[in-house]
DNA sequence: TTTACAGTGAACCAAATGGTTCACTATCAA
DNA sequence: TTGATAGTGAACCATTTGGTTCACTGTAAA
């Protein structure tokens, strides 16, 4: 799986841009062309198709083009491994903070039985 | 939540490189100063000190300087939030290729119709 | 057959990224 | 006190990014 690294760079960089983002939440409403978009997000033709190229690599997107227009839809990639990614740290970052709950647990159990101690 | 925006923007463009995922494993085994990430990734300590600041900003990574070494840790930001966002995605694309599925199906149903109307 | 429209590609630009080296500070250890 | 160690910040560098303009092709419409 070398590429899976790769993959993993591709569609997160994809993501990290707030139109690009958008774009996909146009496309999850209704198939768009390449016009359509760069209106809705003022924005030269030629810009949006580098998006939309961006988008259509990373496997978010996929385009035809009919006549002299382009339309892009969803693409086949529905976010399976980031999601998978995503979920394997939340379960570490749980992991290492219940550990860091018990901790605590202990220490105030600890505090309290001191304090009983000294009140003795 | 204008915010909200910036912060997918600075978590995603934080978890595209695959140096500073690394670092997050890494994290998620044991806390590490900048120096043993610095030789684990074989970069330099500066090259190193960047990407941990960059975790850091997006909240995935707390440090803290007790004498002259620095101790990374997993941040507070349990990822929730892209979760979210990609699992809402999900369920819109999921959504649009069941649509899909079922116009499969139908001209499916069609044309196996049509194949019968044809034979008699 | 013009004319308008949708997209494309090359060239350019400023800013951001991912890395380095070098000079420096602060701390720990002998 | 004198080294060695850990990190920091500034400066630099090549590449990538996010955008533009401009010239062009192909298609649709009058």
């Amino acid at each position: 799986m070398v590429h899976y690294q790769a993959r993993l760079d591709a569609t997160f960089a994809a993501l990290s841009d707030v139109t690009r983002r958008g774009v996909l939440e146009q496309l999850g409403g209704s198939d768009a062309s390449i016009t359509d978009l760069a209106q809705r997000f003022r924005m030269t033709l030629t810009g949006m198709k580098k998006h939309v190229s961006i988008l259509e690599q990373a496997g978010l997107v996929t385009t035809e083009k009919v006549g002299r227009v382009r339309t892009c839809k969803l693409g086949l990639r529905r976010l399976e491994e980031e999601a998978a990614w995503i979920e394997q740290h939340r379960q570490l970052w749980n992991a290492r903070f219940d550990a860091l709950d018990k901790l605590v647990e202990q220490l105030k159990r600890k505090e309290k039985a001191d304090a009983q101690r000294k009140s003795r």
